[in-house]
DNA sequence: TGCCACTAACTATAGAGATAGGTAGTTTGT
DNA sequence: ACAAACTACCTATCTCTATAGTTAGTGGCA
Protein backbone atom coordinates (compact mmCIF):
# COMPACT_ATOMS: atom_id res chain seq x y z
CA UNK A 1 0.00 0.00 0.00
CA UNK A 2 3.07 2.40 -0.06
CA UNK A 3 2.37 3.69 -3.11
CA UNK A 4 -0.53 5.91 -2.02
CA UNK A 5 1.38 7.25 0.21
CA UNK A 6 4.15 7.78 -2.34
CA UNK A 7 1.71 9.14 -4.96
CA UNK A 8 -0.09 11.43 -1.42
CA UNK A 9 3.63 12.56 -0.54
CA UNK A 10 4.51 13.88 -4.02
CA UNK A 11 0.87 15.78 -4.46
CA UNK A 12 1.16 17.25 -1.13
CA UNK A 13 3.76 19.84 -2.69
CA UNK A 14 1.74 21.07 -5.48
CA UNK A 15 -1.85 19.94 -7.61
CA UNK A 16 -0.80 17.68 -10.44
CA UNK A 17 -2.02 15.31 -13.51
CA UNK A 18 -1.25 11.49 -13.78
CA UNK A 19 1.30 12.55 -16.59
CA UNK A 20 3.08 15.31 -14.20
CA UNK A 21 2.87 12.62 -11.22
CA UNK A 22 4.85 9.38 -13.60
CA UNK A 23 7.29 12.15 -14.83
CA UNK A 24 8.19 13.40 -11.27
CA UNK A 25 8.06 9.95 -9.55
CA UNK A 26 11.22 9.31 -12.26
CA UNK A 27 13.34 12.05 -10.41
CA UNK A 28 12.49 12.32 -7.43
CA UNK A 29 10.66 9.72 -5.31
CA UNK A 30 11.75 6.99 -7.50
CA UNK A 31 14.54 7.15 -5.58
CA UNK A 32 12.88 5.99 -2.49
CA UNK A 33 9.85 4.29 -3.90
CA UNK A 34 9.60 3.44 -7.88
CA UNK A 35 6.18 2.83 -9.80
CA UNK A 36 5.78 2.39 -13.49
CA UNK A 37 2.60 4.78 -14.60
CA UNK A 38 0.35 1.34 -15.57
CA UNK A 39 0.36 1.43 -11.65
CA UNK A 40 -0.17 5.09 -10.83
CA UNK A 41 -3.23 6.14 -13.31
CA UNK A 42 -5.52 3.20 -11.57
CA UNK A 43 -3.76 4.05 -8.32
CA UNK A 44 -4.93 7.93 -8.56
CA UNK A 45 -8.22 6.61 -9.74
CA UNK A 46 -9.03 4.50 -6.73
CA UNK A 47 -7.47 7.12 -4.58
CA UNK A 48 -10.18 9.95 -5.99
CA UNK A 49 -12.73 7.19 -5.48
CA UNK A 50 -11.86 6.77 -1.83
CA UNK A 51 -12.19 10.33 -1.36
CA UNK A 52 -8.20 11.14 -0.53
CA UNK A 53 -8.06 13.28 -3.69
CA UNK A 54 -9.89 15.45 -6.01
CA UNK A 55 -9.91 16.00 -9.71
CA UNK A 56 -10.15 19.13 -11.60
CA UNK A 57 -10.68 19.10 -15.31
CA UNK A 58 -8.33 21.56 -16.96
CA UNK A 59 -8.11 22.98 -20.57
CA UNK A 60 -4.82 21.69 -22.60
CA UNK A 61 -4.39 23.04 -26.02
CA UNK A 62 -7.75 23.57 -27.96
CA UNK A 63 -9.12 20.54 -28.00
CA UNK A 64 -7.73 18.47 -25.22
CA UNK A 65 -8.16 18.20 -21.74
CA UNK A 66 -6.22 17.03 -18.60
CA UNK A 67 -7.39 16.28 -14.95
CA UNK A 68 -5.19 17.37 -12.21
CA UNK A 69 -5.62 15.48 -8.43
CA UNK A 70 -5.24 17.97 -5.35
CA UNK A 71 -5.14 15.95 -2.44
CA UNK A 72 -8.36 16.43 -0.05
CA UNK A 73 -8.26 17.04 3.52
CA UNK A 74 -9.24 13.42 4.19
CA UNK A 75 -5.96 12.60 2.11
CA UNK A 76 -3.87 14.98 4.28
CA UNK A 77 -5.21 12.92 6.93
CA UNK A 78 -4.62 9.54 5.57
CA UNK A 79 -0.96 11.07 5.40
CA UNK A 80 -0.30 11.61 8.96
CA UNK A 81 -1.66 8.86 9.90
CA UNK A 82 0.40 6.54 7.76
CA UNK A 83 3.11 8.71 8.78
CA UNK A 84 2.32 7.78 12.44
CA UNK A 85 1.74 3.96 11.91
CA UNK A 86 4.31 1.59 12.47
CA UNK A 87 6.64 1.11 9.60
CA UNK A 88 6.10 -2.47 7.63
CA UNK A 89 9.52 -4.54 7.81
CA UNK A 90 10.30 -5.73 4.40
CA UNK A 91 11.96 -9.06 3.55
CA UNK A 92 15.22 -9.88 1.91
CA UNK A 93 14.69 -10.19 -1.56
CA UNK A 94 17.53 -9.01 -3.61
CA UNK A 95 18.90 -12.13 -6.07
CA UNK A 96 22.10 -10.71 -6.14
CA UNK A 97 22.83 -11.62 -2.30
CA UNK A 98 20.97 -14.79 -3.53
CA UNK A 99 23.56 -15.30 -6.58
CA UNK A 100 26.73 -14.41 -4.52
CA UNK A 101 25.60 -17.60 -1.93
CA UNK A 102 26.14 -19.88 -4.85
CA UNK A 103 28.53 -18.40 -6.75
CA UNK A 104 30.77 -21.88 -6.86
CA UNK A 105 28.20 -22.74 -9.75
CA UNK A 106 29.03 -20.11 -12.00
CA UNK A 107 31.53 -20.10 -15.12
CA UNK A 108 34.42 -17.53 -13.67
CA UNK A 109 33.92 -15.38 -16.74
CA UNK A 110 30.11 -14.25 -15.91
CA UNK A 111 30.66 -14.17 -11.95
CA UNK A 112 33.45 -11.55 -12.59
CA UNK A 113 30.67 -10.02 -15.31
CA UNK A 114 27.54 -9.92 -12.94
CA UNK A 115 29.66 -8.78 -9.68
CA UNK A 116 30.54 -5.82 -12.44
CA UNK A 117 27.25 -5.36 -13.56
CA UNK A 118 25.88 -4.88 -10.30
CA UNK A 119 29.02 -2.49 -8.90
CA UNK A 120 28.53 -0.52 -12.26
CA UNK A 121 24.12 -0.01 -11.45
CA UNK A 122 25.02 1.09 -7.81
CA UNK A 123 27.99 3.49 -9.31
CA UNK A 124 25.24 4.84 -11.34
CA UNK A 125 22.61 5.06 -9.19
CA UNK A 126 25.16 6.58 -6.28
CA UNK A 127 25.75 9.34 -8.80
CA UNK A 128 22.68 10.37 -8.95
CA UNK A 129 21.78 10.14 -5.51
CA UNK A 130 24.47 12.20 -5.05
CA UNK A 131 23.57 14.89 -7.41
CA UNK A 132 19.82 15.06 -6.06
CA UNK A 133 21.24 15.22 -2.93
CA UNK A 134 23.32 18.50 -3.70
CA UNK A 135 19.57 20.19 -5.47
CA UNK A 136 18.57 19.17 -1.74
CA UNK A 137 21.28 21.32 0.39
CA UNK A 138 21.51 24.11 -2.30
CA UNK A 139 17.40 24.30 -2.56
CA UNK A 140 17.41 23.72 -6.31
CA UNK A 141 15.24 20.85 -6.22
CA UNK A 142 11.94 21.82 -8.15
CA UNK A 143 9.39 19.54 -6.46
CA UNK A 144 11.30 21.14 -2.62
CA UNK A 145 11.31 24.72 -3.94
CA UNK A 146 7.53 23.91 -4.67
CA UNK A 147 7.05 22.18 -1.21
CA UNK A 148 8.40 25.22 0.83
CA UNK A 149 5.88 27.66 -0.78
CA UNK A 150 3.69 25.98 1.73
CA UNK A 151 5.69 26.84 5.08
CA UNK A 152 6.89 29.64 6.74
CA UNK A 153 10.73 30.03 6.17
CA UNK A 154 11.77 28.44 9.93
CA UNK A 155 10.48 25.56 8.55
CA UNK A 156 12.73 25.09 6.24
CA UNK A 157 15.52 24.01 7.65
CA UNK A 158 13.70 20.89 9.46
CA UNK A 159 12.14 19.46 6.44
CA UNK A 160 14.98 19.58 3.80
CA UNK A 161 17.47 18.35 6.88
CA UNK A 162 14.85 15.35 6.43
CA UNK A 163 14.79 15.00 2.48
CA UNK A 164 18.62 14.94 3.13
CA UNK A 165 18.53 12.22 5.68
CA UNK A 166 16.32 10.08 3.65
CA UNK A 167 18.78 10.18 0.75
CA UNK A 168 22.33 9.34 3.28
CA UNK A 169 20.64 6.20 4.08
CA UNK A 170 20.04 5.58 0.59
CA UNK A 171 23.77 6.67 -0.63
CA UNK A 172 25.31 4.60 2.59
CA UNK A 173 23.33 1.23 0.86
CA UNK A 174 24.38 2.35 -2.74
CA UNK A 175 28.18 2.73 -1.16
CA UNK A 176 27.98 -0.51 1.12
CA UNK A 177 27.08 -2.23 -2.57
CA UNK A 178 29.28 -1.11 -4.34
CA UNK A 179 32.17 -2.09 -1.93
CA UNK A 180 30.88 -5.34 -1.49
CA UNK A 181 30.77 -5.73 -5.47
CA UNK A 182 34.51 -4.94 -4.98
CA UNK A 183 35.13 -6.93 -2.37
CA UNK A 184 33.67 -9.91 -4.67
CA UNK A 185 35.60 -9.46 -7.75
CA UNK A 186 38.87 -9.86 -5.29
CA UNK A 187 37.96 -12.90 -3.91
CA UNK A 188 36.84 -13.90 -8.09
CA UNK A 189 40.18 -13.46 -8.54
CA UNK A 190 41.59 -15.34 -6.16
CA UNK A 191 39.72 -18.26 -6.09
CA UNK A 192 38.98 -18.64 -9.97
CA UNK A 193 42.57 -18.05 -10.90
CA UNK A 194 42.75 -21.43 -12.52
CA UNK A 195 39.54 -23.06 -14.63
CA UNK A 196 37.17 -24.24 -12.24
CA UNK A 197 36.35 -27.44 -11.55
CA UNK A 198 33.06 -29.65 -11.44
CA UNK A 199 31.17 -31.39 -8.48
CA UNK A 200 31.49 -34.54 -8.55
CA UNK B 1 11.39 -16.23 -11.23
CA UNK B 2 14.26 -15.81 -8.19
CA UNK B 3 12.49 -18.44 -6.11
CA UNK B 4 12.42 -21.22 -8.50
CA UNK B 5 16.38 -20.31 -8.20
CA UNK B 6 16.86 -19.96 -4.47
CA UNK B 7 14.62 -23.85 -4.07
CA UNK B 8 16.70 -25.16 -6.36
CA UNK B 9 19.99 -23.58 -4.41
CA UNK B 10 18.28 -24.91 -1.71
CA UNK B 11 17.67 -28.79 -3.31
CA UNK B 12 21.11 -28.77 -4.57
CA UNK B 13 22.62 -29.84 -0.81
CA UNK B 14 20.31 -33.11 -0.70
CA UNK B 15 16.69 -33.82 -1.85
CA UNK B 16 13.91 -32.80 0.73
CA UNK B 17 9.78 -32.93 0.95
CA UNK B 18 8.18 -29.59 0.30
CA UNK B 19 7.75 -29.26 4.51
CA UNK B 20 12.08 -29.52 4.48
CA UNK B 21 11.88 -26.70 2.31
CA UNK B 22 10.13 -24.41 3.73
CA UNK B 23 11.34 -24.93 7.09
CA UNK B 24 15.34 -24.93 5.82
CA UNK B 25 14.34 -21.81 4.11
CA UNK B 26 13.18 -19.73 7.22
CA UNK B 27 17.13 -20.68 8.34
CA UNK B 28 19.36 -20.45 5.96
CA UNK B 29 18.05 -19.37 2.46
CA UNK B 30 15.54 -16.77 3.88
CA UNK B 31 17.79 -14.68 4.92
CA UNK B 32 18.98 -14.03 0.74
CA UNK B 33 15.36 -14.85 -0.24
CA UNK B 34 12.43 -15.22 1.86
CA UNK B 35 8.96 -17.14 0.82
CA UNK B 36 6.24 -18.31 2.64
CA UNK B 37 5.07 -21.91 1.95
CA UNK B 38 1.72 -20.92 0.21
CA UNK B 39 4.55 -20.51 -2.48
CA UNK B 40 6.74 -23.15 -2.17
CA UNK B 41 4.65 -25.68 -2.27
CA UNK B 42 3.02 -24.80 -5.99
CA UNK B 43 6.48 -23.82 -7.17
CA UNK B 44 7.59 -27.05 -6.26
CA UNK B 45 4.63 -28.49 -8.14
CA UNK B 46 5.62 -26.30 -11.16
CA UNK B 47 9.01 -26.93 -11.35
CA UNK B 48 7.84 -30.87 -10.97
CA UNK B 49 6.03 -30.36 -14.15
CA UNK B 50 8.89 -28.40 -16.30
CA UNK B 51 11.18 -31.25 -15.44
CA UNK B 52 13.81 -29.41 -13.01
CA UNK B 53 12.70 -31.79 -10.17
CA UNK B 54 11.30 -35.55 -10.06
CA UNK B 55 10.00 -36.84 -6.80
CA UNK B 56 9.81 -40.12 -5.16
CA UNK B 57 6.96 -40.84 -1.95
CA UNK B 58 8.60 -41.95 0.71
CA UNK B 59 6.89 -43.68 3.54
CA UNK B 60 6.23 -42.02 6.84
CA UNK B 61 5.14 -43.87 10.10
CA UNK B 62 2.46 -46.58 9.34
CA UNK B 63 0.24 -44.56 6.93
CA UNK B 64 1.57 -41.72 6.14
CA UNK B 65 3.58 -40.72 3.14
CA UNK B 66 5.55 -37.67 2.12
CA UNK B 67 6.93 -36.50 -1.55
CA UNK B 68 10.51 -35.69 -1.75
CA UNK B 69 12.00 -33.79 -4.41
CA UNK B 70 15.15 -34.26 -6.11
CA UNK B 71 16.77 -31.84 -8.94
CA UNK B 72 17.21 -33.29 -11.94
CA UNK B 73 20.17 -33.02 -14.37
CA UNK B 74 17.34 -30.53 -16.20
CA UNK B 75 17.07 -28.71 -13.04
CA UNK B 76 21.02 -28.45 -12.48
CA UNK B 77 21.36 -27.17 -16.19
CA UNK B 78 18.85 -24.25 -15.52
CA UNK B 79 20.37 -23.60 -12.17
CA UNK B 80 23.68 -23.30 -14.20
CA UNK B 81 22.36 -21.28 -16.54
CA UNK B 82 20.48 -18.74 -13.94
CA UNK B 83 23.86 -18.04 -12.15
CA UNK B 84 25.54 -17.45 -15.42
CA UNK B 85 22.65 -15.00 -16.49
CA UNK B 86 22.90 -11.28 -15.99
CA UNK B 87 21.60 -10.27 -12.57
CA UNK B 88 17.89 -8.92 -12.55
CA UNK B 89 18.34 -5.14 -10.92
CA UNK B 90 15.46 -4.64 -7.95
CA UNK B 91 14.09 -1.49 -8.05
CA UNK B 92 14.09 0.50 -4.53
CA UNK B 93 11.03 0.33 -2.89
CA UNK B 94 11.81 0.60 0.88
CA UNK B 95 8.98 2.50 3.44
CA UNK B 96 11.25 2.87 5.58
CA UNK B 97 12.91 5.28 3.26
CA UNK B 98 10.03 7.00 1.81
CA UNK B 99 8.78 7.82 5.42
CA UNK B 100 11.82 9.05 6.38
CA UNK B 101 12.01 11.97 3.52
CA UNK B 102 8.43 13.32 4.84
CA UNK B 103 9.44 12.69 8.71
CA UNK B 104 8.12 16.60 8.75
CA UNK B 105 4.64 15.27 8.56
CA UNK B 106 4.69 12.63 11.24
CA UNK B 107 4.09 13.64 15.25
CA UNK B 108 7.52 13.22 16.78
CA UNK B 109 6.75 10.73 19.00
CA UNK B 110 5.48 8.80 16.38
CA UNK B 111 8.79 9.52 14.70
CA UNK B 112 11.34 8.47 17.23
CA UNK B 113 9.31 5.08 17.43
CA UNK B 114 9.47 4.09 14.37
CA UNK B 115 13.51 5.00 13.84
CA UNK B 116 13.77 3.30 17.07
CA UNK B 117 11.45 -0.32 15.27
CA UNK B 118 13.57 -0.14 12.19
CA UNK B 119 17.00 0.16 14.29
CA UNK B 120 15.74 -2.66 16.61
CA UNK B 121 14.52 -4.87 13.68
CA UNK B 122 17.66 -4.67 11.51
CA UNK B 123 19.66 -5.22 14.92
CA UNK B 124 17.87 -8.35 15.50
CA UNK B 125 18.47 -9.57 12.08
CA UNK B 126 22.14 -8.02 12.12
CA UNK B 127 22.35 -10.45 15.40
CA UNK B 128 20.75 -13.67 13.25
CA UNK B 129 22.79 -12.90 10.68
CA UNK B 130 26.16 -12.96 12.53
CA UNK B 131 25.68 -16.12 14.11
CA UNK B 132 24.98 -18.18 10.78
CA UNK B 133 28.13 -16.34 9.70
CA UNK B 134 29.80 -18.20 12.26
CA UNK B 135 28.67 -21.20 11.46
CA UNK B 136 29.39 -20.99 8.08
CA UNK B 137 33.09 -19.77 9.29
CA UNK B 138 33.25 -23.03 11.69
CA UNK B 139 31.31 -24.93 8.71
CA UNK B 140 28.91 -26.26 11.22
CA UNK B 141 26.15 -25.11 9.21
CA UNK B 142 23.90 -27.79 8.56
CA UNK B 143 22.80 -27.48 5.08
CA UNK B 144 26.81 -26.24 4.28
CA UNK B 145 27.87 -29.35 6.05
CA UNK B 146 25.37 -31.39 3.37
CA UNK B 147 26.44 -29.85 0.47
CA UNK B 148 30.49 -29.88 1.04
CA UNK B 149 29.71 -33.88 1.20
CA UNK B 150 29.03 -33.78 -2.76
CA UNK B 151 33.06 -32.06 -3.09
CA UNK B 152 36.45 -32.76 -2.77
CA UNK B 153 37.86 -31.30 -0.04
CA UNK B 154 40.19 -28.93 -1.92
CA UNK B 155 36.70 -27.26 -2.79
CA UNK B 156 35.32 -26.78 0.34
CA UNK B 157 36.87 -23.50 1.03
CA UNK B 158 36.19 -22.09 -2.05
CA UNK B 159 32.46 -22.98 -1.55
CA UNK B 160 32.34 -21.36 2.01
CA UNK B 161 33.76 -18.49 1.35
CA UNK B 162 31.33 -17.49 -1.34
CA UNK B 163 28.34 -17.86 1.02
CA UNK B 164 30.30 -15.81 3.75
CA UNK B 165 30.69 -13.42 1.17
CA UNK B 166 27.05 -13.71 0.50
CA UNK B 167 26.60 -12.97 4.55
CA UNK B 168 28.91 -10.28 4.69
CA UNK B 169 26.93 -8.25 2.03
CA UNK B 170 23.40 -8.67 4.05
CA UNK B 171 25.55 -7.89 7.77
CA UNK B 172 26.96 -4.72 6.04
CA UNK B 173 23.48 -3.26 4.24
CA UNK B 174 22.49 -4.33 8.23
CA UNK B 175 25.08 -2.44 9.86
CA UNK B 176 24.71 0.54 7.18
CA UNK B 177 20.98 0.61 7.98
CA UNK B 178 21.28 0.65 11.93
CA UNK B 179 23.51 3.66 11.59
CA UNK B 180 21.24 5.73 9.51
CA UNK B 181 18.38 5.03 12.01
CA UNK B 182 20.70 6.41 15.02
CA UNK B 183 21.58 9.16 13.35
CA UNK B 184 17.94 10.03 12.50
CA UNK B 185 16.76 9.38 16.26
CA UNK B 186 19.46 11.92 16.54
CA UNK B 187 18.29 14.13 14.17
CA UNK B 188 14.72 13.83 15.63
CA UNK B 189 15.97 15.12 19.07
CA UNK B 190 17.56 17.88 17.47
CA UNK B 191 14.66 19.27 15.42
CA UNK B 192 11.63 17.97 17.43
CA UNK B 193 13.03 19.39 21.21
CA UNK B 194 9.98 21.58 21.21
CA UNK B 195 6.38 20.80 20.08
CA UNK B 196 6.03 20.66 16.84
CA UNK B 197 4.41 23.42 14.48
CA UNK B 198 2.02 22.63 11.52
CA UNK B 199 2.03 23.38 7.61
CA UNK B 200 -0.17 26.78 6.46
C1' DT C 1 -7.44 -42.57 26.16
C1' DG C 2 -7.28 -38.00 25.07
C1' DC C 3 -4.82 -34.04 24.02
C1' DC C 4 -1.29 -31.29 21.97
C1' DA C 5 2.51 -29.95 19.28
C1' DC C 6 4.51 -31.13 15.20
C1' DT C 7 4.99 -32.84 10.36
C1' DA C 8 3.06 -32.78 5.85
C1' DA C 9 0.85 -30.63 2.06
C1' DC C 10 -1.91 -27.87 0.41
C1' DT C 11 -5.95 -24.12 -1.31
C1' DA C 12 -8.23 -19.74 -1.85
C1' DT C 13 -8.11 -15.10 -2.49
C1' DA C 14 -6.75 -10.59 -2.96
C1' DG C 15 -3.55 -7.24 -3.84
C1' DA C 16 0.97 -5.62 -5.73
C1' DG C 17 3.96 -5.19 -9.50
C1' DA C 18 6.06 -5.96 -14.20
C1' DT C 19 5.61 -5.77 -19.08
C1' DA C 20 3.62 -4.50 -22.98
C1' DG C 21 0.72 -2.58 -25.40
C1' DG C 22 -3.08 1.26 -27.23
C1' DT C 23 -5.19 5.94 -28.49
C1' DA C 24 -5.42 10.77 -29.12
C1' DG C 25 -4.09 15.41 -28.91
C1' DT C 26 0.08 19.08 -28.81
C1' DT C 27 4.25 21.31 -29.82
C1' DT C 28 8.35 22.05 -32.40
C1' DG C 29 11.18 22.04 -36.18
C1' DT C 30 11.86 21.75 -41.24
C1' DA D 1 2.55 20.57 -44.67
C1' DC D 2 4.38 16.97 -42.34
C1' DA D 3 7.07 14.27 -39.13
C1' DA D 4 8.84 13.47 -34.76
C1' DA D 5 8.74 13.94 -30.10
C1' DC D 6 6.16 14.82 -26.26
C1' DT D 7 1.90 15.13 -23.29
C1' DA D 8 -1.99 12.72 -21.59
C1' DC D 9 -4.34 8.64 -20.09
C1' DC D 10 -5.20 4.39 -20.01
C1' DT D 11 -5.98 -1.23 -20.58
C1' DA D 12 -4.75 -6.06 -20.54
C1' DT D 13 -2.40 -9.71 -18.81
C1' DC D 14 0.57 -12.27 -16.16
C1' DT D 15 3.28 -13.17 -12.44
C1' DC D 16 4.55 -12.47 -7.74
C1' DT D 17 3.48 -11.97 -2.81
C1' DA D 18 0.90 -11.89 1.38
C1' DT D 19 -2.50 -13.58 4.42
C1' DA D 20 -5.23 -16.80 6.03
C1' DG D 21 -7.19 -20.61 6.06
C1' DT D 22 -7.82 -26.36 5.47
C1' DT D 23 -7.05 -31.40 6.11
C1' DA D 24 -4.76 -35.28 7.89
C1' DG D 25 -1.36 -38.21 9.97
C1' DT D 26 2.56 -38.68 13.84
C1' DG D 27 4.69 -39.01 18.33
C1' DG D 28 4.81 -38.23 23.01
C1' DC D 29 3.06 -37.65 27.48
C1' DA D 30 -0.31 -37.35 31.27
Amino acid sequence: MSLRFALLALLTSRPMTGYDVSKQFSQSVAHVWHAPDSQIYPELNRMERDGLLESAVVPWGKKGTKKEYAVTEAGVKAFREWMDSPIEIRRQREPAYLKAAYLEWAEPGAARAELKQFRDHWTEHLAMLEATRATLVDRSHPTLARRLEHYDASEWDRIVRYKIFAYDGLIDQARAAITWAERGLLLVEELEGSPSTEPA
